[in-house]
DNA sequence: GCCGTTTTCGGCCCGACTGTTTTCAGTCG
């Protein structure tokens, strides 16, 4: 895992502008969070947290708008940050209270936040009465007993801590999405099999289909004479390593692999990506592992409330109960109150007064919005669309009709070619695209120029084969080549012509990540005006839960993909679906829509069950906006092999 | 620190739970 090193990162000699707008974006973050931790006012805080959340999802040229005087123009910059910003692109320098704050906060108080439980306000108490800087000295200040006596905390306090960091130790905060599913998609089949449980759901980042989650939110719905009967019997379920707490409403809980009847396995893993996860031992942890859980029981008429209230965001809710606010209305888990009504009362008193609901598509009415599929609830434009009715119509499974990035016993792949082309007919594909790694590849077998050659043979042969039989299937052939020095690809030109496509992709990751985003984005864009290559394999190479990707500018790449795409050469950009990838960040997806170009989702399938893996993808497309005509995947065999040429 | 058709000050989303208190602060989502 990453250390918590919050650092300023140094100006680029070439600018301005001198900072990148990802790299700005993360200093605002990480100066809000130094700012809790010195007791600063929370909504100072919260500015330098919008601001840093703006300028991440900001599609506009960073420096142009310093340069312009348009950065004060935008919603959460004012004059303060406004100036400072300014400063920072323009003349390379960061604001001077920014460089003092990271002198004086210990890196340990940052890595102290990870702890369960603890917060910044206790943490900075702490290293004022007690000198603890880092987890380690708060370990030794619990074990000799030197916090219990401070005035607010107390013995459970203190051996809260300890369990916390014995957590914080064991296991990793967040869990991939498909971990989170498994478990969350468990617990809701066996809560629905309780009687007296009218309705479950799961909500939360899982239904929202982040690529990670923190913990499990599911909402219950049940009559209130059942309502004790039921909350017994989910603390009675198997799988429930322990119970954090159980109030009238809410159940906080533990849950571990003996929720799942089938038993529990891992599967398939590249051994690229096992490598970055934790290696052999990783099985053996996931098995071992655990997720919190939240189960909300509250009456039926109150269920669509709490359902919304839970799938969050936080930021979508902010901007809902804005949204409400605005109309009179208070927007809350139990309801949408009239505030004339509701008065002083409060929660689920006040909720009588709710206007009535059936599903969240009323409650969104209610406010004049379309209903907002989960996935979208980031406030990242989606309530402006709501309201002109321009929400996109996702991308779904169903429009898949193939894929272009996946693997064969040539190279890593656990399947033959004819293996895989069957599984993708039964999944009702029409087209499948192999490409196998390059020779420079050692650890995942790559092919020679010689075998690559042989495997186009066997393509032709199959697509004759089935062209005479009128079976509407083809193999599309490619090859996964390494970026190597220069940018330069890792078969020559003439071997390459021979292709249907060429996936270009990094894998000599730790001397991309030895190196300055500059750098790396140039050997890209080199690489990308390469006449063979045709996709972007998994562009920033990170190994979710494993490992950070290699610094890199994209929004610059996929600029400069838009301009080979305006000029008719076709420069795609992967998403990789594999659930420890899903890289390109859907947080980008939108961009490269924006620019029109073409994304293709990849499972990047060394199995038959990898290809399934383009689940994962299409969640992935689906939480960046995409539509059915921005993925490659819709487009029919015909069309496709026209795009290629 | 930001914001504004109740506008340059006084707000800024809101409730549950826990552990500490004996009415509340801290944390979480």
């Amino acid at each position: 895992m990453a250390g918590t090193g919050f650092t300023l990162p140094k100006p680029r000699p070439s600018g301005p502008p001198y900072f990148s707008r990802n790299q700005v974006a993360t200093s605002l973050h990480q100066v809000a969070v130094l700012l809790e931790l010195q007791g600063a006012n929370v909504f100072r805080v919260r500015s330098y947290q919008n601001a840093s959340r703006m300028l991440g999802s900001l599609t506009e040229d960073l420096g142009e708008l310093v340069a312009t005087g348009r950065l004060l123009e935008m919603k959460g910059i004012g004059k303060g940050l406004g100036s400072a910003l300014t400063q920072v692109i323009a003349e390379g320098r960061w604001p001077s209270d920014w460089i003092e704050l990271h002198a004086s906060t210990p890196d340990g108080m940052i890595e102290m936040l990870g702890i369960p439980g603890l917060g910044p306000k206790r943490i900075k108490l702490m290293h004022q009465e007690l000198g603890v800087d880092s987890v380690a000295s708060l370990k030794e200040a619990a074990e000799s007993g030197k916090i219990a006596p401070m005035k607010g905390f107390g013995a459970k306090s203190q051996s809260r801590m300890l369990d916390g960091i014995e957590l914080l130790a064991r296991f990793r905060a967040r869990r991939r999405l498909d971990v989170g599913l498994m478990y969350g998609e468990a617990f809701e089949t066996r809560i629905s099999q309780i009687e007296g449980v009218e309705k479950v759901q799961l909500a939360g980042s899982a239904r929202r289909r982040k690529e990670t989650i923190g913990d499990l939110d599911l909402v219950v719905a049940v009559h209130a004479e059942h309502h004790e009967q039921v909350a017994n019997a989910i603390l009675s379920l198997p799988g429930i390593a322990d119970v954090k707490g159980a109030g009238d409403s809410k159940i906080s809980l533990i849950l571990d692999t003996s929720i799942f009847e089938e038993g529990f396995t891992v599967g398939h893993i590249d051994p690229n990506v096992l490598d970055a996860i934790g290696g052999d031992d990783y099985e053996q942890l996931e098995s071992g592992g655990t997720i919190d859980a939240q189960v909300r029981l509250v009456p039926l008429e109150v269920f669509p409330f709490t359902l919304a209230y839970f799938t969050g965001s936080k930021e979508h809710n902010i901007a809902m109960r804005q949204r409400a606010i605005d109309r009179g209305l208070r927007l809350n888990e139990f309801g949408l109150i009239p505030e004339a009504k509701a008065g002083e009362l409060k929660g689920m008193a006040a909720a009588q007064y709710s206007l009535h609901a059936t599903d969240e598509e009323e409650i969104y009415r209610h406010l004049d919005l379309a209903w907002v599929t989960p996935e979208l609830r980031e406030d990242t434009g989606e309530i402006t669309a709501a309201e002109s009715r321009s929400l996109p119509r996702l991308v779904t499974t169903a429009d898949v009709r193939g894929a272009l990035h996946n693997h064969t016993t040539l190279s890593d792949g656990e399947a033959s070619l004819e293996e895989m082309a069957d599984t993708a007919r039964k999944m009702g594909w029409n087209w499948l695209g192999i490409a196998d790694h390059s020779p420079t590849l050692k650890v995942a077998n790559g092919a020679s120029a010689e075998d690559l050659l042989a495997q186009g043979e066997t393509i032709r042969t199959y697509n004759e084969a089935w062209k005479n039989d009128q079976v509407d299937f083809r193999l599309f052939h490619g090859v996964e080549s390494d970026i190597l020095s220069g940018g330069k690809l890792d078969h020559p030109d003439d071997v390459l012509a021979t292709l249907d496509y060429t996936v270009a992709s990094v894998h000599a990751i730790s001397k991309w990540r030895a190196r300055d985003e500059l750098e790396n984005t140039e050997e890209l864009i080199r690489c990308i005006d390469h006449p063979a290559t045709t996709v972007l394999g998994h562009p920033t190479g990170r190994i979710l839960q494993g490992r950070d990707g290699y610094e890199v500018d994209l929004f610059a790449v996929l600029e400069h993909m838009a301009e080979h795409n305006d000029e008719g050469r076709l420069k795609a950009v992967e998403l990789n679906a594999s659930p420890y990838r899903l890289d390109l960040d859907w947080r980008l997806c939108k961009h490269a829509k924006g620019l029109g170009v073409p994304v293709i989702i990849n499972p990047d399938a060394h199995s038959v069950r990898g290809l399934a893996d383009i689940s994962y993808g299409v969640m992935a497309a689906r939480k960046g906006w995409l539509e059915h005509d921005d993925v490659l995947n819709g487009l029919s065999a015909e069309a496709l092999a026209a795009r290629l040429l």
